[in-house]
DNA sequence: TCCTAAAAGAGAATTATTCTCTCCTGAAAG
DNA sequence: CTTTCAGGAGAGAATAATTCTCTTTTAGGA
């Protein structure tokens, strides 16, 4: 994708385009893997090397309120960050640090429909992630 | 539930028994809302205000590896621990920071069917977790 | 009761994240 | 064209949660 592109989407959401916002929404788009902060610095700052933590984290909290990207869930004390829009599940991997990204229409669908028959009391359902947990079969990670 | 019971908890584990061990366990417990490490030293100091924090933290990693709590999963740093080890999803509130069990069987079922007949390509499942991202309609928390 | 590995304890160290305060920039107003 | 002003960026300190290191204590079997 093309700064021009990250600029766009930055505009569409009514935040100022500045070369730092454009160099954090471009790491994660990039990264892989759901990228920690530090995964994402790291990657800045080839490109750009006085970047401040600082500004990162400035700079994903405001995507994340502009709903450009969203946080991911895990069991650890460090912060993970998608770039993935559209709905979706994760498989966490049970021997690494590995989530990928699992579309599903038809489970989608599935869920969906059970919870419009099947109320929770004195709950009205936003949103449904499935959190996959398992491994690959090979050895290899 | 009685320290007795821990007792024999951490027993059929493997674990040492310690009054320490005892009060983390009877602290998650007790504790609802799906505790934090700072919750849980909280609620043991009123009955044993020696305890260290490094000693908690332990205390809590050995539990999980044992297999007697678990994490629960949260877009936050903060970790946040789990009691109840029957297969449950969570009520995720989005307005506050509560996490509420939620047990269906039914739910369960289905989905356990579903990834029968539908695999995933190089992925053997182990545990399957809903995450049900909602509010309460009432504006009372 | 004694012995030993495991556990607890204290406090420092580490790590991730957030805060504070200042400076800069770019658009809008005059 | 200059001034003003608000939002953003930057640096470094501060904070908060967790982990580590080293020493002392303790549980539970011999």
């Amino acid at each position: 994708m093309k700064a021009e592109e990250y600029s766009t989407k930055l505009i569409e959401k009514g935040l100022k385009v500045t070369p730092q916002r454009i160099a954090v929404l471009e790491a994660i788009f990039e990264l892989k893997n759901h990228p920690t902060a530090e995964n994402i610095i790291d990657y800045i700052r080839k490109n750009h090397p006085n970047i401040s933590t600082a500004t990162v984290y400035k700079v994903l909290e405001a995507l994340i309120l502009s709903g450009l990207i969203k946080r991911v869930t895990t069991e650890r004390d460090i912060m993970r960050y998608d770039a993935k829009l559209e709905p979706h599940h994760h498989l966490y991997y049970s021997d690494s640090d590995k989530i990928v990204d699992y579309s599903d229409e038809e489970l989608d669908k599935m869920l969906t429909d059970y919870f419009k028959k099947k109320k929770i009391s004195n709950f009205k359902i936003e949103d449904l992630k499935l959190n996959i947990i398992g491994k690959s079969f090979n050895n290899r990670k």
